[in-house]
Formats: structure tokens, sequence, C-alpha cells
DNA sequence: CTCCGCAATGTCAGAATTGACATATACGAT
DNA sequence: ATCGTATATGTCAATTCTGACATTGCGGAG
């Protein structure tokens, strides 16, 4: 459904690092990128600081490498509650993930 | 995915209001749900305040009447995705999003 | 009572997401 | 150079979610 948005940033070139909506974005939508890729960061930091492989959050999760990969990577076809969910699975309580948003 | 854990629930006649994690649930589940009701719960406060009927959310998110429904009931087959957009097109800032999973 | 606006509930076809798998790349260690 | 481990990327059938629609219930106003 973002999807579409999304296509059209990366045809532009676009490696959706941070905080662009220079073009296209609503303010919702911006907000909401912010939010994925915020989440998506926090993943990433409490996997390697808890030392597991993707494979091994994966596990943890009921769910496979390669999409704990595509989590990390904030790519737009994983959901929100994937990215929270897995966030739960890293140990992390509802308070660490609002604190996650809090930042975006 | 959960929906089937949610649907032993309310076959055992539990109308999923609060905090029960009595049976079946992992933590994880019990987290993820309470996220959810409490997004629901700040959605429908923040609609209200608006003043805004379901109808008026449901164009501005580009969704329906009955969907906002759903969402404020935390229904089992609403994604958090959706609630947080619902959120965010209320004019919540991510940090007010986060507010509201740090309650939960 | 009858409207009328608002909200709840059920259904469904179409759209989006998922886990799984294959494969590729990177980078040490042997 | 050959493993071995970790991560990235692409694809796809199956599952899940979504908007739309129909219907029902619920007050309040006429």
């Amino acid at each position: 459904m973002k999807a579409l948005k999304r296509n059209r940033l990366e045809a532009a070139g676009w490696k959706l690092g941070s905080a662009d909506e220079f073009l296209n974005l609503t303010p919702e939508e911006t907000a909401l990128v912010n939010i994925r890729v915020a989440l998506a960061q926090r993943l990433k930091d409490r996997r390697q600081k808890l030392g597991l492989s993707q494979i091994q959050l994966a596990q943890k999760l009921g769910s496979s490498q390669s999409r704990v990969a595509k989590m990390e990577a904030a790519e737009p076809d994983v959901s929100l509650d994937l990215l929270v969910r897995a966030m739960l699975a890293t140990g992390a309580k509802p308070r660490e993930v609002g604190r996650a948003l809090a930042v975006a």
C-alpha cells in the first residue's frame, strides 16, 4: 500500500536512509517511515547487543533469517507488527518500544 | 497469525477487555495485545477530542467507517500499521504514539 | 413512531505481508 | 583457494489484512 510511494522513491535512486520527504510524501507518510526506520535500527542494536545472529532471532520469532534482514533494512514489505514482535522477541518491553518511537 | 490464539480466547467466552494472559499467551503475545489495546484507546480518545466521527477519520485515512470501528475495538484483524497510521491521521506525532506504547 | 447521524458487526474479493527457500556477497580463518 | 559463518537480496505460494458494502442497533430530535 505504501509500497507504491516507496517504489517511486527508489526509482529516483534513493535508498531511504533517513529523513526525506523532499518529494511526494505527506507528513504522515514521512512520520511512518521514520517510525519504521527507528524501530529497525533499535532492533539491530538490540540483537547485536544480545550477541544473536539473524538466524537465532528468527528462531525466537518463528520467522526466517531473510525476513530479519529485511526488517533491519526497514524494507517496505515488512509490517510494523513484525518489527514490534521482533523487538519484543529481543526482550524489549512495550515501554522500550515506545522509546524507540519517541526518537523517530 | 495471532488470530489463532485469539479464537481460542474468544471460544472460551472472553472479550479480551484488558490484561488477560491467564492462559495460553506468552509474555510477548500479551505485550503485543496490550500495545494494540493501548493504541486503540488513544485513537478513540483523540478522535473524540477532535470531534470527528468515525466516517470523518476514515476519510482522512482513506479507509472506511467499519474499519475505524474495528480499530477502536482493537479487533484481531487490524494491524499495528493501520492503528499507527490512524494515530498519525489524527495529528499525533511519533513521540505521542510512543507515549501510548509506554503506557501499555 | 419515524427519521437520522453515529457506531458495531459480518462478509468478501482484492491487496499486502509472511516464512521459506535459493542464491549471492563479505570476511575471517585454515 | 576453500571453508564456515553471517548477512543481503529475490522470488513465490499461502496466509493475513484491507476497503467496501450491507445490515443492525442506538439514542436524540422532530
